[in-house]
DNA sequence: ACGGTCACG
DNA sequence: ACGTACGTGACCGTA
């Protein structure tokens, strides 16, 4: 870039495919990965080219999940909903089409695509070029000048607006330089800048012909009047900080120039590969590139793979055998379903340097796959994977061992960010920039549509998932040593996924009699309950249906609507206490309901569950799911069985030990996650009430109601529970008030009297909450992560939901880390002391045992004591344990 | 596929 | 003024 007659065009990367994922309908390659944008974006680009005929081009992305611009202002972006993954999986694929096109890329950890263009454009207005702007942010509209145009994207993304400042001025009435103060007192929805509420275009254009800038007007606000000088006298800061948000920043310290982005034109058979790869046939004839041969067009449609495929059943084994003996770097092992302990499995691929080998299913149990066998279960063979854990419960069916656990990139990416919205190795892969693979759903199918296709597919997609997972792991082990997560991945979760897996194997037995017996007798009252309220509505429906059930009770019986719901009337629980006095059939629904639940899901949903074989069930712990770093229950739940009511709490007596004369014995933390809160809050009153063990219900309604322990009762007692509760959830007055049906100003008073007394707590919900904003996220005490974007929110409702997660979630993480540790520990005192006793269950506070006889007496003082010794905190941990021939009886 | 409801900690 | 307690999974009826 050296003249005046230079032309220099600068693409906003980010903006434009953005425009173009919600302009195109949804498209797909043969392998499945969206390509929409991609195709929208190419399709602006041919036209930029073509009608400006630059002797520069650049396209800039934005980079980093940080910006400088979140130091100044942090309510920046904070509402944006998080990229869906069919878009950020074409980012990818944007760029490395544009090396294709000869087109180069900037970006710079830090910055934004459009602080990159207003630098670039500044620069080569600087040096006499002109220079032409596109995006779909009219916050561009600020860089036009005698030299700069900017064409902005209308209806999709072809169609441009042009604008020279002159344009601006005819359209808006404002100089280029104004439309940042527009944007401090309108905002932008999108980029979650506030401005002034109440104030949108038209009313800051009146503003700003009136007055010229944001500072004037603010200036002169006493000349206005009513709403409107309300509005901004209460919100002169925000219009400040928006103005200064919304001010592309002209400096950055850019290393490549203007040079780097010289255009001489595509070449051909690079570009017609890398639209092949699209399936981009039509561009292919539109730029007549139907005859240029593509380095790799022997294999249409197909990049060149950095491995072979090896197929184990025409190569023969050999040569896997002796990559098993000598390096593997990554193992995936697929299976055709949700539930591992249903799944069957399809394949399994095994990459090692520059072959990766596929064998399908069939072949494994063959005699001569016994050195791959042997190489599964050893232990010092170390595996790298993708969820190892379900993937040794399908090969255990399979009588294969899995052991020697070095890597899983799942569980890694859970650790780093357990809020992760696509953690599959397509998303993982996109989000660290590297080339996707297709989605498994592309690949199977999902649901009813699920289908294994052919050996060739179904290799090269099993081979692209253990070269992606070989490729992550560097970087994910990299990122987590960075951000010092290694520790809770190698010593906790990694570890605990071997556990897990061996009391999943292990199943529990859940007597099928016992639940059928007590099933007879629910449905016998069920019948019972549905005649009677069939007589009392003086016809039949079904009280199942919500709909209906409405329809019966509000139309009808015209009982009070207490509670809507988005799609009609609310019949929730809580709605029909209130309803209780109105009408006798409203306690006979609260029966069925209860009954229906029971029947349902526990009797019939488990009883589904039960292997024939065995008489036991086999729940799966996911161990990635639970934002806060707890482990959840599936096929079935065995973290939910009723225990709070009498009559659901009798299923607990179907789950019996598998060995005669065995026990169940069954230990739970005391208070958990308020003796961790008295930990971290470093509270003085609640640490003294739990190293004097005292009941901290009661305690608490002493405290707070300035009463002696003997004088408080049932229901102060009830109140003081109610809102312990509430500070272990990030209290709300509202909140509490729903709880204990008091009003709102009610249980204000209840928490400003509680923080007076528990100052330390006080001070904690402040600071946790301080430290969430300048961070971004909260941690627990092994350091655990999560990140909450909203908790700098313009939008109240989304600020407040991140503000009680940021309180909630150190307590309820750091009671999930430590009973980790303790199933860990237990887990190696078992061995160690070659016991009998298999640990079965656990439900978040609580773990289940099944014990020999003569280890009771062992087990009862030794699981309290490895429990309670877990972690060390301030306060001592506490664990009651008990036994009895069943579930229920260990209470 | 999704919302309403309800089981647990 | 805003409208909610924190974290899950399963079942049912309905679109």
């Amino acid at each position: 870039m050296g003249n005046g007659t230079d032309k220099l065009v600068l693409i906003d990367g980010n903006s434009i495919i953005n425009r173009a994922f919600y302009a195109i309908p949804p498209l797909t390659n043969g392998s499945g990965l969206h390509t929409n944008a991609v195709l929208g974006f190419t399709t602006m680009l041919l036209k930029v080219l073509e009608e400006e005929k630059p002797s520069h081009i650049l396209v800039a992305f934005d980079a980093g999940k940080v910006t400088f611009r979140h130091e100044g202002f942090a309510e920046y972006k904070g509402g944006r909903q998080k990229t869906p993954p069919e878009l950020s999986e074409q980012f990818p694929l944007l760029k490395e089409l544009l090396p294709a096109f000869g087109i180069s890329q900037f970006e710079l950890a830090g910055y934004e695509a459009d602080d990159i263009i207003g630098t670039l454009s500044r620069v080569a207005e600087e040096k006499g070029g002109s220079v032409v702007i596109v995006s779909g942010d009219k916050d561009m509209l600020q860089l036009a000048s005698d030299q700069v145009t900017v064409l902005i994207t209308r209806k999709g993304v072809s169609e441009v607006e042009r604008f020279t400042p002159e344009d601006v001025n005819e359209k808006y009435g404002l100089t280029p330089a104004q439309i940042i103060d527009l944007k401090g007192l309108m905002g932008d929805a999108s980029d979650n800048i506030p401005g002034v509420p109440g104030v949108g275009e038209k009313t800051a254009l009146k503003l700003l012909h009136e007055y010229g800038t944001v500072e004037n007007v603010l200036e002169k606000v006493t000349e206005l009047k009513g709403k409107l000088r309300e509005n901004i006298e209460n919100n002169m800061d925000s219009a400040r900080m928006s103005k200064q948000v919304a001010t592309i920043f002209r400096e950055v310290p850019l290393e490549k120039t203007l040079d780097d982005a010289a255009y001489s034109g595509y070449q051909s058979a690079e570009l017609v590969g890398a639209l092949r790869k699209l399936e981009f046939k039509s561009l292919i004839e539109r730029l007549d590139l139907v005859g240029a041969v593509s380095e790799d067009a022997g294999a249409a449609g197909s990049e060149p793979l950095a491995y072979e495929i090896v197929l184990v059943e025409e190569a023969g084994w050999g040569e896997l055998n002796d990559a098993l003996a000598a390096n593997v770097d990554s193992l995936i092992v697929e299976s055709n379903g949700d539930n591992p302990h249903q799944a069957e499995g399809i394949g399994l691929a095994v990459a090692a340097g520059e072959k990766i080998y596929f064998v399908p299913w069939e072949l494994l149990t063959a005699a001569d796959a016994g050195p791959l066998r042997a190489w599964l279960g050893e232990l010092s063979a170390a595996k790298s994977g993708y969820d190892l854990h379900r993937d040794e419960l399908v090969l255990a069916r399979a009588g294969i061992e899995l052991r020697g656990l070095a890597f899983d990139a799942l569980l890694a990416a859970y650790v780093l960010d357990p809020t992760e919205a696509d953690p599959s190795i397509g998303g993982l892969l996109s989000r660290h920039g590297l080339a996707s693979i297709a989605p498994d759903e592309a690949v199977f199918g999902k649901g009813a549509k699920f289908r294994v296709p052919d050996r060739e597919r179904l290799a090269k997609h099993l081979a692209a998932k253990a070269d992606a997972v070989r490729r992550l792991k560097p970087l994910l082990v990299e990122e987590m040593e960075k951000q010092s997560m290694h520790r809770l991945y190698y010593e906790v979760e990694q570890p605990l996924s071997v556990v897990l897996a061996g009391m999943e194997k292990q199943g529990i037995s859940v007597n099928g009699e016992a639940l059928q017996e007590l099933g007879a007798e629910f449905q016998r009252r069920i019948e019972e309950i549905v005649s009677a309220i069939y007589k009392i509505a003086g016809f039949e429906f079904n009280i199942g249906s919500p709909k209906q059930l409405g329809e019966v009770l509000f139309d009808k019986l015209g009982l009070p609507v207490v509670k809507k719901t988005k799609t009609g009337y609310s019949t929730d629980a809580e709605v029909l206490e209130k309803l209780e006095p109105y009408h006798e059939i409203v306690r006979q629904i609260l029966l069925y309901r209860q009954l229906a639940k029971l029947q349902s899901t526990y009797i019939e949903g488990l009883l589904k569950e039960i292997r024939p074989e065995t008489g036991k069930i086999h729940t799966f712990y996911r161990q990635t799911i639970a934002a806060t770093g707890r482990l959840s229950s599936q096929f079935p739940n065995l973290q939910n069985i009723p225990i709070r009511l009498e009559e659901g709490r009798q299923i607990r007596k179907a789950f019996v030990p598998s060995e005669p004369g065995w026990r169940i014995l069954a230990a739970d933390y005391s208070q958990i996650e308020l003796r961790v809160l008295a930990h971290i809050s470093g509270d003085e009153g609640l640490k003294e009430a739990f190293r004097n063990d005292m009941d901290i219900h009661t305690k608490t309604a002493s405290d707070v109601f300035g009463v002696s322990p003997d004088q408080v009762d049932a229901n102060m007692r009830r109140s003081a529970k109610a809102v312990n509760f509430g500070i272990v959830y990030g209290i709300s007055d509202f909140g509490l008030s729903q709880n204990l049906n008091i009003t709102r100003k009610e249980a204000a008073a209840f928490i400003e009297q509680y923080f007076s007394v528990f100052q330390g707590v006080s001070r904690f919900m402040e600071t946790i909450k301080q430290q969430a904003k300048q961070d971004g996220y909260v941690s627990t005490l092994l350091d655990r992560r999560r990140y909450l974007p909203d908790i700098r929110a313009s939008n109240f409702n989304l600020r407040s939901f991140a503000e009680r997660t940021a309180m909630n979630s150190p307590i309820q993480g750091t009671a999930a880390d430590i009973i980790k540790l303790a199933m860990l520990r237990m887990d190696e005192a078992l061995r160690e002391r070659g016991l009998r006793s298999r640990m079965l269950l656990q439900v978040h506070d609580e773990l289940v045992f099944e014990v020999p006889e003569e280890e009771l007496e062992l087990m009862s003082k030794l699981v309290p004591e490895v429990m309670e010794s877990a972690l060390k905190l301030d306060v001592p941990l506490k664990a009651d344990v008990s036994h009895g021939s069943n579930w229920y009886e260990a209470k």
